[in-house]
DNA sequence: AACGCATCCAACCGCGGCTCT
DNA sequence: TAGAGCCGCGGTTGGATGCGT
């Protein structure tokens, strides 16, 4: 079946986005919509894929993107929902209004696994866990507000003229973590949705 | 102060499903 | 109805950063 090569094109950039890629993906995309993302990056001026494209729009750029700083109740709503849902993170970031299916893979993989495996809560291979019918998704809208970019220690904005590796330097900030929990979100005994081996009511 | 290990996250890769022709 | 193409998702990887020795 259709499978898109475009990220094996050469030519193609890769690796991390520079400040004026952003810059035009946002601009196009706030002029024309999403959507057409084969086409996009040839439409936007980008030496990039669709795909890369997307993930970067979808992860980053999107107005409304919450960036770190996870609290104790949306992990709660992670943990409740990944019960529920299993792996279907884009499912679980539909509930979690600004935060994306990659955040949450990437926080599911690296604290709640670590977390739920100290308090003596088996997880099973994703594929175990049983696949409702799935239910509507609260089609959270994107919120018109521009969400801040998220600010590189050293962006890697001198590329412009193509002279980059393949894989360059990525210069991350430290995420900051604060503790304070999104005000609307109601806390859930999110564990209990586990089939504990000990005991469910971790925490 | 330097080195090594562990952690974390951004981005890539490949596949499945949906839609269009 | 079948084939082709695109989109979206989930898993995995690469590499920077932090921490401990």
């Amino acid at each position: 079946m259709g499978r898109s090569p475009c990220c094996s094109k050469v030519g193609l950039r890769r690796g991390p986005w520079s400040e004026k890629e952003d810059a035009l993906l946002t601009d196009y995309i706030n002029r024309n919509g999403e959507g057409q993302w084969r086409s996009l990056p040839k439409n936007a001026g980008l030496l990039r894929c669709g795909k890369s494209c997307r993930l970067r729009w979808m992860n980053y750029l999107r107005p409304g993107i919450k960036r770190g700083n996870i609290g104790e109740d949306e992990e709660d709503l992670i943990v409740h929902l990944h019960g529920l849902l299993g792996n279907r993170w884009s499912l679980i970031a539909g509930r979690l209004p600004g935060r994306t299916d990659n955040e949450i893979k990437n926080y599911w993989n690296t604290h709640i696994v670590k977390k739920l495996q100290s308090s003596g809560i088996h997880l099973r291979p994703h594929s175990g866990f049983p696949r409702p019918p799935l239910p509507p998704p609260a089609k959270e809208p994107p919120q018109v507000k521009r969400s801040k970019k998220r600010q590189r220690k050293s962006p890697p904005e001198k590329e412009d003229d193509e002279q980059g590796p393949p894989r360059t330097v990525v210069h991350r900030p430290k995420p900051i973590r604060i503790s304070a929990p999104a005000p609307s979100l109601p806390r859930l005994n999110s564990w209990d949705s586990y089939p504990s081996v000990g005991s469910s009511d971790a925490d």
